[in-house]
DNA sequence: GCGAGGTCTCGTACGCTGTAAGGTGCTCGT
DNA sequence: ACGAGCACCTTACAGCGTACGAGACCTCGC
């Protein structure tokens, strides 16, 4: 059957798709925010692109690089702080939106780990948060150490929080949370104890609880270090 | 060929192996301490006990229940605190052996942020952690934030590690530490100064003066709440 | 006009993966 | 002696990443 193809060129034949590799990058997010790093398939990827599986290999080297190009694309979302700010609200500011990509994008956070972070707009991320602190008074090296604490606890909380609320949150169900309670009753009442206070469940406040507790040691040393 | 066979029974024939749950979870995580969480696949494992693919299938319900058994088992050589130690110490110790973990067997800070870390060993190590804490004199509900700050920082500061000394450590070679200097030179210049300090690539004096931070930070919650 | 070369897309194929379904023989209780 | 159940195996399937090479198309130099 040679019937009519409308609009964009027919898959199969060698015609030319708008492929690119921004294209692909910004498709390959969508399926990951959609479906996890795990599902992720080259197959399905350019299947959701109208292309031949081998097509995406033009654009991108490899699966890996490919994840990479997304990880770095996320890091795009992050929101810079103006440039005058105090380094204070604007520390907080950084790491609220880190969290922020964070909870948004959950593989992104375990991506992480795995992978590089040295893209285009990692670096700008990182380098905008030392400047925040070199502003603040601190040395290169302090500065990269204060960095290094808050951004190294919010990105641990973060990944604690995707992983709590992907087994369905605070109504866990798979095995329930009464299950557990009573498999550690008598060994470890405490940690049973735990699970029945309210306020532990309040994943903002935690956050906030420990953010303030990263930021009043880093500020002890800024005063410290800048007299 | 019918030859003899020495030793263990031929694999192939159905003859009783030793296999079980416990050997098999430690050969693999003999093979992830190897070769790290992509490349176990059940056959290879399998092919290390002397055994059929299926085999497993047995004594474990799916590969990734598998991996969830191996990530409880390296909560298992966590270091519990004596049980009279002042709260800060003891959480000090705590904290350095969860880094120790975390740097002993690089696939398990990545494996925990998708899996699920109810076992016996993990709550077992969040238990003591509580206890410590409740111990200090903080409510159950502050205990428990104090714990998930110290220890999201932790883990947070491990995964940043483990990526770090996968690329190479501080003679990363693939894309050379200059080549990326060079890249980012003109637009970024505070993070290429970053990279020529000597004290940053310091990780253990990085990760203490994190741990300083947070145990500050928790140290003038503990000291205001008890009074 | 026409061939060369570059750019993009595709078909085929290989070796790998997790695991569902269904055997096979051993060991035991009766 | 014989069925039950346990431990192990074989086979098979659907899916994966990607190496390799074959086109299709566009843009040049001539």
């Amino acid at each position: 059957m040679d019937s009519v193809w409308f609009g964009k060129p027919r898959p199969g034949s060698g015609q030319p798709l708008g492929l690119s590799r921004e294209v692909i990058v910004r498709k390959a997010v969508e399926v990951l925010d959609e479906h996890g790093l795990q599902k992720l398939s080259m197959r399905k990827l350019a299947a959701e692109l109208g292309a031949a599986p081998m097509s995406l290999y033009w654009h991108v080297p490899t699966k890996d690089a490919l994840i990479e190009l997304c990880l770095d694309e996320i890091y795009g979302e992050f929101d810079l702080p103006a440039p005058d700010a105090d380094w204070e609200p604007a520390l907080r500011g950084m790491m609220h939106s880190l969290r922020h990509l964070a909870l948004k994008h959950p593989w992104w956070v375990r991506g992480i780990g795995e992978f590089n972070s040295i893209g285009p707009n990692a670096v700008a991320m990182a380098d905008s948060m030392l400047e925040t602190m070199l502003r603040a008074g601190l040395s290169i090296a302090a500065a990269a150490q204060s960095v290094s604490a808050v951004s190294s606890y919010v990105m641990g909380h973060a990944i604690a929080e995707v992983n709590f609320t992907a087994r369905g949150g605070m109504d866990a169900p798979p095995p329930d949370l009464g299950k557990i309670a009573d498999l550690y009753r008598e060994k470890h009442p405490r940690y049973v104890a735990m699970l029945g206070e309210q306020e532990v469940w309040s994943l903002e406040g935690q956050f906030e609880f420990g953010l303030d507790c990263v930021i009043d040691g880093i500020k002890a040393r800024v005063t410290a270090l800048r007299s």
